[in-house]
DNA sequence: TTATTATTGTATCGATCACTATTCAATTCA
DNA sequence: TGAATTGAATAGTGATCGATACAATAATAA
């Protein structure tokens, strides 16, 4: 007899009474968070799932809830994976300027992985959208915001640091970076190529402002 | 008697013989690309855009063809609209970098408009999307390599006007400037204030390369 | 074994999708 | 005026949307 069961909490486990179940989890997880990705939520049906996870519709609805509770565990699923490089990279000991020499390339070679879809899942997901998707899209859109402060937060402590000058707008340069690293996950859905990706990041970082010491006029 | 009739090369008018319609074509695409605009070309429905008008579907097909060739005619109305001013500042007298500043201050005015939708229609558009939405995708994309490759050929003459240095790799500079206005637009729909997207464009133009004589380290 | 429980597989549900056949109304031309 | 023409208005088309009802199936519990 094999034994199959879940573990909770301190070696508790569940036994099964009903019928097993015939998807797995974090298989059906890949599977969609892989669709949502590349066809985003408005462009991937429940069809287009069941068929790619090869299981009927109830067994979906199971598992995961609703489409839209499916789309919510696929962010976690995969954000997990994809976030962790440059999170830690960001909450480190490398300087700020490092980390987001890092973040930016870093992003460059993810956007342009060939065994995945281009571009980030999340940075220009459900931008527009019907009126009916509203709550997913405030649901991307907080995950943004999330990104957002976690790189503002970093410039913060660059300027507690004394690596960022006292008074650097790090809002606007927080903001600055996202906005480049969403537009390069754009620029890669539109097929960019991972060698240009990597030129802009080099350029967005030479927007690094300089320490006050070293400022002066560009052009005399 | 009222005189109708519309003005075709030269004088040549054409009086229509049948029922007038009820739906003025500049109208209709008005609504249609707000619609689109807001909503995203798989959010927005016919019924959407026909309710919107206060027309039956018939009225629409026959006015505009179908609901891809609704949408390009959209794109191509607010494209005249909203590219005027910035491509005349490409293509006028004034220097690249000055017309970059024109090109991203007005990006970031327009994007927070009060009184149209957020950010641009096209730079975050249909990137993620369905299998059968790819030819609306392709029409939006190449739009986006359109307005790259007007930005890179400014560029170029930059270079053979001795503006930027020889050698100067203009294909990753528009790429970066275009990926911020992509960025801005899509920090725009998630709410992103005027200010903030005119102190962003600000720092995107601090990366403005050096002649190469004023070139140096920035941290020694 | 028998009962209980949970999931599968099948066949949908009503709503909405983009789109249109048909009929009626409004206009111009002869 | 009457015929021809053109679009409006109604009422749909089949397909697909997200989500389920129902019954057969497969596991455990008694």
């Amino acid at each position: 007899m094999i034994f199959i069961g879940i573990d909770i909490k301190m070696n508790k486990t569940i036994r099964k009474r009903g019928r097993p179940r015939l998807l797995d989890r974090d298989v059906g997880l890949d599977v969609a968070a892989r669709l949502f990705w590349e066809r985003g939520y408005e462009g991937t049906s429940i069809a287009d799932l069941t068929e790619a996870m090869g299981v009927p519709p109830p067994s979906l609805y199971a598992t995961f809830g609703s489409k839209e509770d499916l789309y919510r565990q696929a962010l976690d699923h995969i954000s997990q994976r994809e976030n962790k490089a440059w999170l830690e990279a960001i909450q480190g000991k490398m300087s700020a300027h490092d980390a987001m020499a890092f973040f930016l390339h870093d992003a460059a070679a993810r956007f342009t992985c060939p065994d995945k879809p281009r571009g980030c899942m999340v940075l220009n997901a459900v931008l527009q959208h019907a009126e009916k998707t509203e709550s997913v899209a405030q649901l991307v859109a907080a995950r943004r915001a999330l990104g957002l402060q976690t790189i503002k937060a970093r410039f913060d402590r660059a300027v507690a640091e004394g690596e960022l000058a006292p008074g650097t707008d790090t809002d606007a340069l927080a903001c600055f970076y996202v906005v480049v690293v969403q537009g390069m996950s754009a620029q890669a859905c539109d097929g960019a190529s991972l060698a240009t990706l990597k030129q802009l990041a080099d350029i967005a970082l030479s927007a690094w402002p300089m320490p006050a010491a070293h400022r002066q006029k560009a052009i005399p």
